[in-house]
DNA sequence: CCGCATCCACTATGATACTG
DNA sequence: CAGTATCATAGTGGATGCGG
């Protein structure tokens, strides 16, 4: 059980790691920032156009909490009409090859996991 | 936007990277991963308690959840009172070093984070 | 001991319309 | 263009009690 220690609240708080990982856990976090590392630089619109199925308010929300854990940068101009960029911090660049090794294996596995869910549907 | 293609719906369908992703998004999953892998094999109350904060339910759902998706096997045996023990299969073990490497990514990376909360709040 | 079923609250997400 | 505001909804997660 040493592992557990490492993982579960040290002393009434709690886990720090599942505090982080709960935040990245949500819809649309791991996308926008795997877009972003690959796209670099992008406006609003491009990204809620590249992402097709996400909401403008999501879209907005999650950049917001993305930026305030310091993953993304916000940059305004103050033009008209409006113009914002966003595009990854350093930090956000360095969490980026650990979600590429969860990309990949999803994209690896996928076929896999389908196969064993009809499986155990059609088993009960 | 030759990435945006990759991680896009292909042709009107969804992304098979973000089904899988959203998978392990939810509150629980990458934890009991985590654990799993290194503890082995392990008990439903081990695990239960283990983790401290779940609740009964919500460890039964995500173990049938893991269990459908073919990454954790379930091993029941006959006897009174009853005992089941969890355990990762391969896939989930091909998994396991994705996770970690997220885990310490995050411990390595949450003062950080929550030192830009902290200022980002402020600053607001 | 394991874990399912039920009821319930909350939050995340989404559709839509409006503003600077 | 880049949001904000409002309303509506579904799914998540928790408490509790029962059953094998």
């Amino acid at each position: 059980m040493e592992t557990l220690k490492k993982y579960r609240a040290a002393g009434g708080g709690n886990c720090a790691v599942r505090n982080v990982l709960d935040r990245l856990g949500d819809k649309w976090s791991m996308l926008i920032i795997i877009i972003l590392g690959h796209e670099g630089t992008m406006r609003f619109n491009q990204l809620h156009h590249g992402i097709g199925d996400i909401s403008q308010k999501m879209l907005t929300v999650t950049l917001k909490i993305l930026e305030a854990d310091g993953l993304v940068v916000r940059k305004v101009y103050a033009e008209i009409p409006p113009k914002v960029e966003y595009s990854l911090t350093e930090r956000g660049r360095s969490l980026l090859p650990h979600l590429e090794g969860l990309a990949q294996w999803a994209e690896a596995n996928m076929q896999g996991i389908y196969a064993s869910r009809e499986k155990y549907t059609a088993g009960v």
